[in-house]
Parts: C-alpha cells; structure tokens; sequence
DNA sequence: GAGAGCATGTAATCAGTTACATGATTAC
DNA sequence: GTAATCATGTAACTGATTACATGCTCTC
C-alpha cells in the first residue's frame, strides 16, 4: 500500500525521502501514516525492485538522495491506480487512491468509483437488515451497541453522497451542511 | 487493542476463542477483525498476565476452553474503558470502546463522549483552513485532491452529528438522513 | 549561538495475517 | 454420508512503530 503511496508522489516529481514524508502527511496523512523507520527501508525495497532509481546529491557536506521513478514504476502505479480487482479496500485505501486519480482519464474515474458505490451499496442493505433486526428485538439496554451500529450505517450513507458528487464532478461544497451552527 | 475489546466481551460471559471471534466479527466487526491466529496467542498472554483464567471442558470427545476474566481482568479493561488520555484514538478505536459503554453509567459515557467531540472540533478547524487554502489557490487541475480533503471534512462533521446525539441518548434514527432515493 | 527544520538511517520490537494442520459434532 | 460449523492451535512472514543515533543548514 505505502509503496504505491510512494510511487505516486514520485510520479509527479523527483523527491527526497524527507520530502515524500511530507507530502504523504500533508497530502494522504488522513489515511495513512508513515514513520521514516518504515519509509526508507520501503525506498530500498522499490529500488531494488526497480521501480525507482536512486541518485546522491551532495548540497555542501550534506548528501541527500533524491528518488526517481522508472517506466517500470510508473506501470506498476498506474496498474494498481485502476485495478479492478482492488480487494483490501478500506475506504482509507480507496481514498488514498483517489487522490491520485487527476491522473486518471474522466471516463476512467467516474467508472471506478461507480464500482465501488456499487458495492457500499449492497453492503449498506446488509447494514440495514443488521438494524432492523436489532430494532425488532426493541434492546433498549443496548442502546451503545445500536449506536455504534447507526454509526457504520451513517459513515456508508456519507461515502454513498461522497461518491455521487465527485463521480459527477458536481460541485464538492454541496456536500457541507450549511445548517451547521457551533 | 484486540486485548481489550476481548476483555470486554468475556465481561459479560465466559466464551471461548471460537466464540471470542464471532462476537468480534458480529460486534465490532465494523471496526476491528481478528484471526485465529492472531487470537489464540493473545488468550494466552491474557491467561500469563492473570487477566482471564482457563478451564478446560471436555464435551464427548472435544476438549473446548472457556475462559472467564478475573477481578484484575475487569479493573484493567474498566481502566481502558474510561481513561482519559485514550491517545491512539482513531475513529475506530473510539466505536470499538463506545460499543461497550452500556456498561458505563450514562453521566461517564456522556462525559468521555464530549471529551473526545471537543477534539474533533478542534480537528475539524483545522481541515477547513486547510481546504480555504486550497480554494484560495483556485485549484481546478486538482479535484481529486481537493475531494479527498471534503471526503475527511464530511467524515468529521458525521462523526460531530453521531457525537451530538448518542451523547443525549437521543433517538438514533434521525441520524438517518431521510430523503434518500434508491 | 540556539532552535527549528532538513536529512538519513538502524535495531528491537510489536501486532497482525496467511497458510498449514487437525479433528469432532451437528443438521440435512 | 456429507457439508457446514465447531474448535484449537503453530510457523513463517509481513508491515509497521518506537527509540536510538547522527549531523548539517538556515533563520532569528
């Protein structure tokens, strides 16, 4: 996961190891996390696999290592970026791909988040069942238990509205409550 | 984290590790998932610990364990339940801990609820800043990008709205946004 | 000259998964 | 009799964190 993450902010621009942690915390950071005791272990893996290439530059007495992506790199970004097949998502890993996908033709896009609407939506009816279920049985000593349950359904409910607007490309502020007073 | 939440199902009952995994899966399956292999060593740095004992049962020619928490067992996960500096709290975390709070007097579960809204408010302000940036620079080339950082902003305010009514034991349901066609 | 930020890395440890291995019991 | 479910566990591996270790460079 972390390696594609890696992968993407290389796609753009040539970038350091410190550098890529910034971008990953500033850009990704809502979703993922990286400790450089991950981070540059990882640099080395993608650099013997050789979807980077690695070149020491030395800025007075310091040296630094500014990472390069490879073709080979690119593909293997662009292939997880679209694959349809992308099981482990989280909605944290499918987001984490979706900032990429500026990348991404508009056509290319719209079809992968429609996939994946399409399954939050059977797994919402499921959810759904869970709850009526629960409401049947009238467990008012349950009442956390519940909530954490109206919780999951809220949280798909909100993907769901997440996706019909940017699938669209739709203006993202209609997704703000205005009425919001605090 | 598992440690606890397996805790708190064996507050309640003794269960056995088959029976752990399914309360898991039913329960904060949402949140958490664990695997046998996962589970199986953890009921056994619990027994070493003296959090939960043992007892074998032999049914036919099965040998199944149960295990039931101990007073140290119960202090430890009571201690979890409440603390005030629960710091790795990620959202998922927090619904893991909030499943077992009907086990908690209501003034508690209202009190630790606020504690941790106040900081998802404080967290929230920071991500509007951060997308008034954005905004400012008047990023259309980067839409995908800019989705990512609504994505997170409804996903706190859903989260706030969540917040506002458990807290007051309010009728869950009109959490449920109504006006949905599909 | 002091402190923030730039810059790279290792070692110990932890938390977890996957695949393997086994076999009993129940419901159809 | 067979499939689903009950039931327990180990071994190899993966992915990550935390703490440690070092030292330069820029800004005030």
């Amino acid at each position: 996961m972390l390696e594609y993450i890696i992968l993407g902010f290389l796609y753009q621009n040539s970038l350091t190891g410190y550098d890529i942690k910034k971008c990953i915390d500033q850009g990704v950071g809502m979703f993922y996390r990286v400790s450089y005791g991950s981070l540059y272990p990882l640099l080395d893996r993608l650099r013997n696999k050789e979807l980077v290439t690695c070149s020491s530059e030395i800025k007075g007495k310091r040296e630094t290592k500014k990472y390069e992506i490879t073709d080979k790199g690119q593909q293997v970004f662009m292939q997880w970026l679209t694959e349809e097949e992308y099981e482990n998502s989280s909605i944290e890993a499918f987001m984490a791909r979706v900032y990429f996908f500026d990348l991404l033709t508009e056509a290319t896009a719209f079809a992968i988040i429609q996939r994946y609407e399409a399954k939050l939506k059977v797994y919402l009816q499921e959810l759904l069942k869970k709850k009526e279920k629960y409401e049947e049985a009238g467990r008012q000593r349950y009442y956390y238990k519940v909530s954490t349950l109206y919780f999951g359904i809220c949280k798909i409910q909100s993907i769901l509205d997440w996706c019909s607007v940017t699938k669209q490309k739709e203006d993202l502020n209609t997704l703000m409550k205005v009425e919001r007073e605090d």
